[in-house]
DNA sequence: TGTGACAAATAAGTCTGACTTTTTGGCTCC
DNA sequence: GGAGCCAAAAAGTCAGACTTATTTGTCACA
């Protein structure tokens, strides 16, 4: 489940990058490739491949003469599945775990209505076992076999959405439901409005009412909102 | 505007990147670094850097003993603005297109919802300025100019939404409205009740009225669904 | 004094060749 | 026919020499 433990250019983004990611050099910060070969006792090559990365990622720039620049945070891939999992695992993790629910709340409602029109007769089925699991499990403190249900069940909805975009948000979803179950304060068993909102949700889905399962997703993602106190007053 | 000019390996990667995203190698297909160090005439380790930046991506996969596998699509980083140019210029362009015009209508609404509350005075006064310019290159043939205000337009809500996951959708909203005006078959000028909308959301955006300011670019990205001939039946 | 061109320093970029490590596929031997 | 061993293959790593672009500083000239 690590990041990137091959090879050895991975055991130098595995400290750069968190270290970039979490502000220990402020943007404009310029670093050496050959002291940070030094530093990390790799190859020149080893270095400079690790450079490449970070700089595919827009964390840095290197320029000739001058170094290897850290970039401002405005300018990262803030969507890399890999500069996600480093900010979650940073300082700033809540800040960053509030912006991908909110990024949730966008997508998964629209997602939820274009599964309702798309979702196979599988995808439909998967989504019932789903909402079975979480029921099942939404009782007597088993909130790591509930999370796996949840997890799931939001997976499902975004793949049977048809949408490319909206299916490579399943990682960061899990990501975000992870963090809430781990982190956050949440109650011993689970909110018993949000179970039943995701039966119906699987219900609406596999019935093709699309306008039903929008909604009914946006009120479950209103919920996670509420959960880390992000709501209009 | 060229993608990654600088260096030796981004002129490969400005040749590799589009072939793999267009599909040129099966998902499975086994490149071979040597071979490819060969065929584009520079060194391995040059060769080893692209294919370092590529595996970031999640387009490919490099193992030993193995080479260098291409990924099924369904594992490559969409979100990777460089990935989704590749895309762009390639032969599903208007698949892509569908894809993140899905993406928009998902995200722009909320995003203008919070634009309404975190909206700075000076980003109230570009959004209105944008609005303006909307309207004033609205007729006579003037589909260029009319495309610098829609984009910034755009570009602003996501900013000042205060969500740094939007606002790195800029860049693709951009790429949309550009794909939109250039290759989709568009009017003369501009759908007139389109412009009159974006008046309308700088005016709520303004006021911070949230949920008008939601509502309202609901029905542009609508609008945008409808041109594509992506709707409910 | 300011401005231009030229020269030197610097750090990334590139190439080459040798070596190491891991994986795989086949082969032998039981 | 299966377990284990061996050899080939390809990526991975390293070291060193060389190239190139960029910046900075200096000096001469206006």
């Amino acid at each position: 489940m690590s990041t990137s433990g091959r090879g050895l250019h991975g055991r130098v983004l595995d400290t750069l990058g968190p270290e970039i990611t979490a502000g220990v050099y402020p943007a404009g910060s310029v670093l050496l490739t050959d002291e940070l070969a030094q530093r990390f006792d790799v190859s020149r090559s080893v270095m400079r491949e690790a450079v490449r990365v970070l700089e595919s990622m827009h964390l840095v720039a290197s320029r000739r003469r001058v170094g290897v620049t850290v970039l401002p945070s405005a300018e990262w891939n803030v969507y890399d599945p890999q500069v996600i999992r480093w900010r979650l695992a940073g300082a700033d993790r809540p800040r960053q775990l509030r912006s991908l629910t909110v990024l949730r709340s966008a997508v998964e409602p629209v997602a939820a209505g274009l599964a309702a029109r798309h979702a196979t007769a599988e995808q439909c089925a998967a989504l019932t076992e789903c909402a079975l699991g979480m029921v099942a499990t939404s009782r007597g403190h088993r909130l790591e076999e509930y999370l796996v249900h949840d997890m799931a069940f939001h997976r499902v909805i975004l793949t049977a959405s048809g949408n490319e975009m909206f299916a490579r948000l399943g990682d960061v979803v899990a990501e975000v439901l992870t963090g809430r179950t781990q982190h956050e304060v949440m109650f011993p068993d689970p909110d018993p409005a949000a179970v039943t909102l995701h039966v119906q949700v699987a219900e609406a889905v596999r019935e093709g009412d699309a306008a039903r399962a929008e909604a009914l997703t946006r009120e479950i993602t209103v919920g996670a909102l509420q959960e880390l106190d992000i709501l209009a007053p």
